[in-house]
DNA sequence: ACAGGCGAAACTTTATACAATTTTCGCCCA
DNA sequence: TGGGCGAAAATTGTATAAAGTTTCGCCTGT
């Protein structure tokens, strides 16, 4: 009688190992271990996996959906490549949306979620204090998935699922130096306005920290669109 | 040297025929030929457009991502039920978003683009005079489909097309009476503060006639999410 | 007569085979 | 020696076949 079926979270129906593939490639791509522009081969992740290219396109696709990754018709599939201008209007939505969802957040609040989040701060530490700057960044999106999860609005945490995972590929490309991830005392400093039920220091806290985070990036404007030739010639 | 395989707007690698596909059954669905609930099963459609199921599951699962069509583990697509509370939580996304919308819409102004509003608009018109109630629905969408274009950003677009999508499904499941779609005189307002610059107009009257449309349905609580019995009953 | 279970049919899921397109690389010619 | 044409190899797009799951009818036992 209970929903046996409704598996757990984004994709309500998909196969174990469809999300596998999705998962594994998501984790090399935000941790940097996929460099954008790589190219995607259906028939090599499948043999990674041991799934047929069917499962893979279905991964891909959806991965294609999220925005971490391109698909060129008849060419395959890429690692995205996200220009300045996205990363600009990724943030300028997480500025808009981010907000409002700590808002619903605080409205949520208990003491399951404030103990979820402090477990997860203290995760968080951990990864800086190893100096283990891949976890820390998957980390630091999970922070924010989830508040969102917390707000309990599904649609919000569709939405900010892309946009977590398009900025940690933004802020693997353009970061100025090897920023250590210090945004855990910022996640601190929302989980405390959250427990307090502060909704006005929640938001501006959520508001300031997405602003620290932009400000670390070094956004230049390629002079075209496609010809980054100093790009390649660089590498 | 131009872009000549960025195709056009949505899907950025999907065949034709996909795309066909996609957009005749989003055309049913909207246009309320497809009741909520109907299974789609993929040999039917595959063979109404001359298409394998590869192509049709496709497209599917693109629709199952944009919120219209719920995909269930072996039992296969259904027009989605869209509930009260997903009906609030899309409108206060919009509420949240559309705003913003406008306002990097009279940024952008221009003649091509006013041009473009008021021949929309002009359609609008037509159809309500013809009393094409289906027509009208999805005019009404892809008017706010039309002012996110025109603003320019991407990542607002695509979730508003998802908002839009489901908020079609939501109007033609929970309106009162058969509201006569008066809403194209609001779009009229709203492209009239455009053409203006006014932001503060444009942004106040987008956010009416928003709440205006939600105060024409009827968002009746079920007592639990999955247990309808009296609809089902009913019927 | 009715509850329970077996079994076939229909459908989805996954894998594989085929076709179309792109890319690559060797070869020829200027 | 450099450039361009062309065929072969590789890769993706599409279709079809095999495998697994659910559903529903039917049959049996009580």
């Amino acid at each position: 009688m209970a929903a046996k079926s409704r598996p757990k979270s984004d994709a309500p129906d998909v196969s174990d190992r469809v999300i596998r593939i999705r998962e594994g490639v998501t984790a090399a791509i935000l941790e940097h271990r996929l460099l954008p522009g790589t190219k995607l081969g259906e028939d090599e992740i499948g043999e990674i996996y041991g799934a047929s290219r069917t499962l893979v396109r279905t991964a891909l696709q959806q991965l294609a959906h999220e925005g971490i990754v391109n698909i060129e018709k008849n060419r395959g599939a890429f690692v995205a490549r996200p220009t300045p201008a996205d990363a600009r209007e990724v943030f300028e939505a997480r500025r808009l949306i981010e907000p409002t969802i700590v808002d619903h957040a605080v409205d949520a609040v208990s003491p399951a979620w404030i103990g979820r989040l402090q477990q997860h701060l203290t995760e968080e530490r951990d990864a800086e204090l190893r100096g283990d700057a891949r976890a820390s960044v998957r980390l630091s999106g999970e922070f924010h998935k989830l508040v969102a999860e917390m707000s309990g609005h599904s649609i919000y945490l569709g939405f900010l699922k892309e946009l977590i995972a398009r900025s940690s590929l933004i802020i693997l490309l353009y970061r100025r130096h090897d920023t250590p991830a210090c945004g855990t005392e910022h996640h601190a400093g929302i989980v405390t306005a959250i427990r307090k039920r502060d909704k006005e220091t929640a938001r501006a806290q959520m508001l300031s920290h997405l602003n620290e985070i932009e400000a670390e990036l070094f956004l230049k404007d390629p002079v075209a669109d496609e010809l980054r030739l100093a790009d390649v010639l660089g590498a």
